[in-house]
RNA sequence: GGAGGGGUGCCCGAGUGGUUAAAGGGGACGGACUGUAAAUCCGUUGGCUGCGCCUACGUUGGUUCGAAUCCAACCCCCUCCA
């Protein structure tokens, strides 16, 4: 790939975002011409997003770094029709209400990483509802279904493997990408919007989008795929022990947080600092080429830097001492993650599995009996042994807690209130 | 509308009357080893007031001492034909 002379080409190619590009140099040229809007999609299916997307958001809050315009098209009108892709019948279908608080939430997220506003480099969101909630079938169709090619559409990748293998295809699926291709083409007409960006996975809807836009609105549009990222040992990003690894605060702690990027694999740290945090990239090569046990200090940079981008630098801190604290001292560090339990029930005596459960630590009373047997509990760092013990007012330290821990890395403060 | 295949635990998937809370794998969690890493090895993986009880193999009924397994109806998914 050629060097490219836009800010934000440049960037992202040497920090490891892109896969596909359309037209390089065009979008190249394009970029140092003028101020580019672009959008990613995102589902509203959830009430914050996870550190899978966390890839996309980034991209947009370069794009904006770098001197361009980002949109954020939530996909309200596609979460109502849900996803027909996933087969279990459980899929229930949110109702607007659901949508319009996953909405919110979301846009918490974005709060921390992009500018909204109405200036020419702000930022802004828009809801695909607003146009395909209106759709008229028929005009639809005279207007954007002429101009499409089953042709074509059945030579796409994922369209072809189906009817090769005769698995049944909905029409609402085939139909996606056609909804799709249509919002990009909208948000040309609304905005200007030149590109899109998404995941690997979306390049044939992009594209179809591209189509479309030389056919009815005469313009040439671009795409940028990034690539999917797993971990070295080939594990899909975002998961861990207590599930997706959201990005609001109120569902995941800094300190949480911290700790799953700290605990990085070594094989992934150097593409790690590249594309979550925003130091340059002479710096992460230097980080990323510590060896042994040294490239743990490479791991803390990280987990602050990511941190600190959505929870606040003092947040990204305290979590980083926080662990400190804990894992190098060994001390107890009254800022970890803490539940209250009223005073008068620890003076009674708290059953340990019972504890446990409140903390959150483990999902069940069965859970905790079974982690007692495996040895992974423990209370101010003495392993728990006898299922039937009590905790009581005896346990509270000198600090005013009591310290219940799952394993060696989880750990939860309980405080008499 | 017709013919056929199928719905099992977080996921995949075995199981065609009894020691089946259900093989095996994946994932996940814990332990050991380490560097809060990876790899490896070991353990665990429905709930509860835990050696007993309750709930579970699409749904509802039935047969049986006993059913995920047999029967009936229904629901849903898939393939082919019309």
């Amino acid at each position: 790939m050629t060097a490219f002379k836009s800010d934000f080409l440049h960037t992202l190619t040497a920090r490891g975002f892109i896969h596909q590009l359309s037209d390089p140099e065009g979008l190249d040229k394009l970029m140092t011409e003028e101020t580019v809007t672009a959008y990613i999609g995102f589902d509203c299916t959830a009430p914050s997003l996870h550190v899978g997307s966390l890839l996309q958001i980034m991209m947009l809050r370069w794009l904006q770094k770098t001197g361009h315009r980002p949109i954020v098209l939530m996909g309200g009108g596609t979460t109502r029709v849900g996803d027909p892709s996933g087969k279990d019948e459980s899929r229930k279908l949110l109702t607007g209400e659901e949508i319009d608080a996953n909405k919110a939430g979301i846009h918490t997220v974005f709060d921390k990483f992009l500018g909204f506003g109405e200036g020419p480099g702000d930022a802004i969101m828009i809801d695909n509802a607003d146009w395909l909630l209106s759709l008229h079938y028929v005009d639809f169709l005279r207007e954007v279904g002429r101009h499409v090619s089953v042709n074509q559409m059945i030579q796409r990748e994922s369209v072809k493997l189906r009817l090769e293998r005769e698995q049944h295809l909905s029409f609402l699926e085939f139909n996606y990408m056609i909804l799709q291709a249509y919002d990009f083409v909208e948000l040309y007409r609304r905005t200007g919007c030149r590109l899109q960006m998404g995941g690997s996975d979306q390049w044939g809807n992009i594209i179809s989008g591209i189509d479309l836009g030389r056919r009815i609105a005469e313009t040439e549009l671009f795409a940028l795929t990034s690539p999917l990222i797993t971990t070295a040992s080939g594990a899909k990003m975002g998961k861990t022990a207590a599930g997706a690894v959201w990005l609001n605060a109120d569902m995941k702690s800094p300190y949480e947080y911290w700790q799953f990027w700290r605990n990085t694999e070594d094989d992934d740290v150097r593409r790690f600092l590249s594309l979550f945090t925003e130091l340059p990239l002479d710096e992460v090569g230097r980080l990323a080429s510590l060896g042994g046990a040294e490239i743990n200090e490479a791991k803390k940079v990280l987990a602050t830097e990511a941190t600190a981008m959505i929870h606040g630098r003092a947040a990204a801190e305290e979590a980083a001492e926080t662990a400190r604290k804990t894992f190098e001292e060994g001390a107890l560090a009254d800022t970890l993650p803490t539940i209250e339990v009223p005073a008068a029930e620890i003076e009674a005596g708290l059953g340990v599995l019972v504890a446990f459960v409140k903390a959150g630590l483990v999902a069940s009373n069965g859970e905790a009996r079974r982690q007692i047997r495996g040895g992974g509990l423990k209370v101010n760092d003495a392993t728990v042994t006898d299922e039937r013990a009590q905790i009581s007012g005896a346990d509270v330290t000198a600090e005013g807690v009591i310290k219940l821990s799952l394993g060696r890395k989880r750990h939860i403060l309980v405080k008499p209130a």
